[in-house]
DNA sequence: TTATTTTAATTGAACGGTCAATTAATAAAA
DNA sequence: TTTTATTAATTGACCGTTCAATTAAAATAA
């Protein structure tokens, strides 16, 4: 079974099977076992790539947070107006479920850890300001600076509020739909309001 | 020590501890050990009184959610005007932190929690929808019925992200306080919006 | 090519520690 | 004495980590 360059496959697959298990089970429950059972595994090899439990864990933060940056990037590539790259920032945050049901408790349980973790609280705290600075960025193009900041900010609180009340509903896929309509809208109706 | 009537108090001095295990450690890290050492009792205790430690975490949520609910009866005992009404609302939301920082941390435990258990879930949706109904109720006898939904919907998702980021962000009182401004601010522009 | 050595990849049993729960004993109050 | 409240000790299951042993691909030598 020994092949050469195994190391980025396994890691994936590490980082996969993390997050099904976080999504099935829960962060609480989720083992080294329960993940190298998933990854078709020992339960050896975590500890061998990512020096422990924790350093998988942390990885596989980072491999979301990771995506939902290079989401948007993907998304704002292409030059666009400010009122667009508004709606492509509330829809990148809002794809994060759509694809995967699983990021989505995953993404929940990461939060909450982080209150207690320094490592995964730096994480948290890129990905929160970055939400915010995106959004500044683009009202400011928009309104006065106070405004935008204003504006980034509410529109941040809206965006994250409406996600995870849909995430604790368990909402279904037409309400998560919903609940991105009504961000996007909400957005909207900030840029007619402070708009020239 | 044995004394007769003890029931109440070592209930509430557990469930203190419990808040209290959960604030600094984490709901992770929070043990029968954890929690009883702080309440100056033994572990053999949380099995006499809660049957377990899941019984123990349940009515820790439960007193939690009772505390918001009660100090929004009181708030709106006098009679008041809808608007009034709206604002206590956003008020008892975030007063959750204020007087206890250690519930803040508490909550998000327990909202990442309950995506896995099916008791704390049960609790969390009679949370989330009383906030609905109870803005939905207000804003009714100011819109029509539509707009009153559509305004509920928005401002629960306003209140419970504005929160959240300021939870998250670990915030400072002032942070908080602010975070509470632009909640009201923004609850005040909805009646604006669609008012009479 | 074939035989041999080296190396990367992986396993899984063993270990020390900790968990929640239970039990039997104890102490005060009724 | 009986009941209630509580503890301290114990149990068995399970946790994450470690590590000696194993496997098979790759590299080298014949």
């Amino acid at each position: 079974m020994p092949k050469v360059g195994m190391e980025p496959i396994r890691r994936q697959q590490l980082i996969n099977a993390t997050l099904e298990s976080v999504a099935e089970v829960g962060l609480h429950a989720t083992t080294i076992n329960s993940i190298s059972k998933r990854a078709g595994l020992s339960s050896g090899i975590i500890s061998h790539y990512f020096g422990g439990k924790q350093g998988l864990i942390e990885a596989t933060v980072r491999f979301l947070l990771n995506n939902l940056k290079t989401s948007l990037i993907s998304k704002t590539q292409q030059p666009c107006s400010a009122e667009e790259r508004l709606m492509f920032i509330v829809e990148a945050n809002f794809s994060v479920i759509q694809q995967q049901t699983s990021s989505t408790k995953t993404w929940l349980s990461f939060w909450a850890q982080s209150m207690h973790d320094e490592q995964l609280h730096r994480l948290q705290t890129v990905n929160a300001k970055r939400l915010y600075s995106n959004l500044a960025f683009s009202f400011k193009t928009l309104m006065p600076e106070n405004d935008a900041k204003r504006a980034a900010k509410l529109a941040a609180g809206m965006i994250d509020g409406l996600w995870l009340r849909a995430v604790l509903s368990k909402a279904t896929e037409q309400e998560f739909k919903q609940a991105e309509q009504l961000a996007k809208h909400y957005v909207s109706s900030l840029i007619s309001s402070c708009g020239a």
